[in-house]
Order: structure tokens, then C-alpha cells, then sequence
RNA sequence: GGUUGGGUGGCAGAGCGGUCAAAUGCAACGGUCUGUAAAACCGUCGGGCUUCGCCCUACGUAGGUUCGAAUCCUACCCCAACCA
């Protein structure tokens, strides 16, 4: 394929390439390129942040090349310090290749299954750090890499003038992760922004190596839905692959204007000047359909965006709601808390009190005992129990 | 090993013998407004109750002093920075 088509295509939507020379080198090879993306599978389920590298290494798959999918599960035991400003807590083992089993499945719903290879970096990992006389593997590599090269990047910059902690294990981290470029033969990682430095050292333990360098390129960060942040699982401010229709749709209709147009940018190919003619709320609910068919379909897609209407627009009960069997006569407050809507009876008052609790649709301000059935019962605007 | 400063609610961070279920900010939640937008504004934000009040459990852990302790004392555990 032409080149300069791919490189226009590859240099689409990304923060930085190192470099674009090397990469011009690569593809005049004319062979298929190992791409590798890995993921440390600190939680079980990815979020709409992953899909931009996922799109991004889905499009190498497209132009030909070769996609490594690396699942960190040794790596996930050391803890990236990339862009934290806190040590990382470590899961226990048997967690994370939980997680890695829902990671790999929810990451076809982007890659091609067909053209991606999964690794785990144990595999190799295990052996890096182990003592053996003859490949003194990870100490000859520790003695070439300077504490100074190590403490460069800008988050511990940021740690060490606040006096935040640092452990000695998070300073190796980059190591290990360029390890893996190294005994995947990489000729490219991708990774978010905040990895460009993990990657970097990717690069010198191949040269250490006497391999050709990778070519390094990083995607922007998605901002989570709060618009600060970035997308994270621990911020929750994030929208799974997971998340139900439902979820997904309302989710992305609860982000501002401004944030809607950077997801636009950032994870579809729509024109942008087109989408500003519309009207917001018609942009975010095409970008909230969008989404939902992503990663269900288009009924499901019209099936949320429908409910959404119902719901919101028009204020009416939703399709299916949970049922609550009234066994006795119960107090309003018992019944939320009863039916996991409050966490407590304190709670369940609380969401009386303030005006918060409707039943059929009518405002209740005091707690009293119901004895209905077949009747909705609203707290907030998302909650609802029909009584049976 | 030494010195110093610390460990308080989801986080940040006050309080330093009673008026402390603990200021303030952020986050979260509910309400008004609306496009479930955002912003703004109001309210809630440990648990229980017969709720203009009462009770219980909480300020690293364990004891102690006191009528009374997050606040004082002792021991222990943990953390950080700095020096070596």
C-alpha cells in the first residue's frame, strides 16, 4: 500500500510520533510491522479512554500489519506510575487474569480477532528477572540505565517537589514494559500521551539489543465524563464497553457541549464542521447512538435512544423497571432501602426529605406506609420499583 | 542509624481538653432551571430511632490520665522528607 497514504493515515488524531523518519524506513520494508499495544488489566472492564489506542492499533490492522495485543499481567504486579501522582495499589494475582480474560474479549470489539496476536508478559518476564549465569538478562540492562535517565519523566518530577512518595519499584517499571518491546520484536508501540516515556526506554533496551528502535506514538487522552479528568475506572468517570445500552447512552448525554465535540474528534471520523450546524443536543445524541452501536448494534442503539426520550425528554416511566415484591405493608423509607436504592434508612428519609421520591409520578415529602401494589415508585430521576 | 514532620470522614485539609459526628474545599447525591446538558442557585452528605430531639459507633493500634480526649501521657505500628 502507498505510503505516504498510510503514513497520512497513521499521523491522523495522534500526539506524537518518534519519529516519522524511522517509521517512513519501516514501511519501505513493505512487510507487515508488529504493532503492540499492551494493557495492564488493573480492572475488569475497558472504557471508552482504551478505544482510542484500540482504533488507532485497529487501523495498523487494516493497513496490513500486524497487531500484539500484551496483557501486562506481570507488569500489572509492579504498577505503572505513568501519570499518577500516588503509588498504584497492586491486585492480587488471581484478579488480574480475571480481569485479563473480560480485557481481551472486550478488546475484539474493536480489533480484529482474526489479526492480533495476545501475549502475556510473564512469559517472558519471568525470565528476565531470574538469576542465570548466562544471560544476565535484567542486571546487564539495569546497569546501563541511569537512576537520573529513570526519574526524568515529569510525573516523579511532580512527586519529588511535593514530597510524594516514590518505591523503587515503580522506577523499573519502564524497564519491564521495554522489555516486552524487546521480546516482541516491536517495530511500533502505541500508547496514551502519559506513556511516551515508557515507551521511550522501550526504545533503548532494543538498541541495547541491537534492534532497530520502535517507533513510539501516542494517542490523546480521553477526558471522563466529569470534563477534568482523565478517563479513568478509579475516578469514575468513565463509560465502559460494559455498560449497558441504557448506560451508555445516558452517559454520554450527560457530558457538557465541549466535551461532546472533543469525543467526536477523538473517537469517531465525522466531519466537525457538519456537527456544528446541528443542534447539541441532536450532535450528542447521535454521538450517544453511535456509541451504543459500537458496541451492541443498531437495535440496541435505537432501542436506548428511544427509552432515553421516554425517560427524559417526556418524563414518562421507563420500559423495564425492577419489580419489588410488597410481602407486608411497609414504610416508603424501608421499601428504597429494602430495594438497594438507599443505603440506609437515614438515606431513604433523606431522599424524602428532599423531595426526591415520586410514586406514580406524584411528589411524596412524608414516609408513610404503603399497602398498594402495582404501583412505580421513583427516587431521583433514574431509580424506579414497581411494587408487586 | 540520626533529625524533623506526620497518621482525622471518598479525597484534600482544619481542629489540639468540653460548645466535635468533627470547620473549609473538592467529589458524590437530591431539588430548581434545562437539552437527564453545562453553568448557577438551594439542600443533603457515619449508623439507628417514636427525628425541632435521643442513642450508638468513629479521628493509626492498645492502654492510661481526667467528671470529660481527635485533642494530654505511655507503648506499639505505619508513612514521608532531610542528613549520614
Amino acid at each position: 500500500m502507498n505510503i505516504e497514504y498510510q503514513i497520512e493515515l497513521i499521523k491522523r488524531g495522534i500526539v506524537e510520533i518518534v519519529s516519522e523518519e524511522e517509521l517512513i524506513e519501516k514501511l519501505k520494508e513493505n512487510r507487515p510491522l508488529v504493532v503492540k499495544l499492551g494493557v495492564d488489566p488493573t480492572s475488569p472492564d475497558l472504557h471508552l479512554g482504551h478505544s482510542v489506542v484500540l482504533n488507532k492499533l485497529r487501523q495498523f490492522q487494516d493497513l496490513g500489519h500486524k497487531a500484539v495485543l500484551i496483557i501486562g499481567d506481570f507488569t500489572s504486579q509492579v504498577g505503572d506510575p505513568s501519570g499518577r501522582d500516588s503509588t498504584r495499589p497492586i491486585l492480587p494475582y488471581e484478579k488480574i487474569m480475571e480481569n485479563a480474560k473480560t480485557y481481551s474479549e472486550q478488546a475484539f470489539k474493536i480489533l480484529d480477532r482474526n489479526k492480533t496476536e495476545i501475549r502475556f508478559n510473564s512469559e517472558w518476564l519471568k525470565n528476565f528477572v531470574s538469576f542465570n549465569q548466562n544471560s544476565l538478562k535484567f542486571f546487564e540492562v539495569a546497569k546501563n540505565i541511569t537512576i537520573s535517565r529513570l526519574l526524568e519523566r515529569e510525573d516523579f518530577k511532580n512527586r519529588m517537589k511535593n514530597e510524594d512518595p516514590i518505591s523503587l519499584l515503580e522506577i523499573l517499571y519502564p524497564i519491564f514494559q521495554g522489555y516486552d518491546s524487546v521480546a516482541v520484536k516491536a517495530d511500533v508501540e502505541l500508547g496514551g500521551q502519559d506513556q511516551i516515556f515508557n515507551l521511550l526506554v522501550g526504545r533503548d533496551l532494543q538498541k541495547m539489543y541491537s534492534m532497530k528502535p520502535q517507533i513510539c506514538i501516542t494517542v490523546p487522552l480521553l477526558v471522563g465524563t466529569d470534563g477534568i479528568k482523565k478517563m479513568s475506572k478509579s475516578y469514575k468517570n468513565y463509560i465502559a464497553f460494559n455498560d449497558t445500552p441504557d448506560d451508555i447512552f445516558g452517559k454520554v448525554m450527560s457530558i457538557n457541549d465541549e466535551l461532546m465535540y472533543k469525543y467526536y474528534e477523538l473517537l469517531t471520523d465525522k466531519n466537525m464542521d457538519e456537527l456544528k450546524k446541528i443542534h447539541p443536543m441532536e450532535a450528542k445524541k447521535n454521538l450517544a447512538f453511535l456509541m451504543v452501536e459500537r458496541f451492541y448494534n443498531k437495535e440496541e442503539a435505537l432501542k436506548a435512544k428511544e427509552n432515553f426520550e421516554k425517560v427524559f425528554s417526556k418524563k414518562e416511566i421507563p420500559e423495564n423497571i425492577d419489580e419489588f415484591v410488597l410481602s407486608k405493608p411497609m414504610k416508603i423509607s424501608e421499601i428504597l432501602k429494602a430495594s438497594g436504592i438507599a443505603k440506609s434508612n437515614n438515606e431513604a428519609r433523606r431522599f424524602i426529605e428532599n423531595g426526591a421520591v415520586k410514586i406514580d409520578g406524584e411528589k411524596i415529602l412524608e414516609d408513610k406506609i404503603i399497602n398498594e401494589k402495582n404501583i412505580v415508585i421513583q427516587c431521583g430521576k433514574r431509580h424506579f420499583r414497581r411494587l408487586i
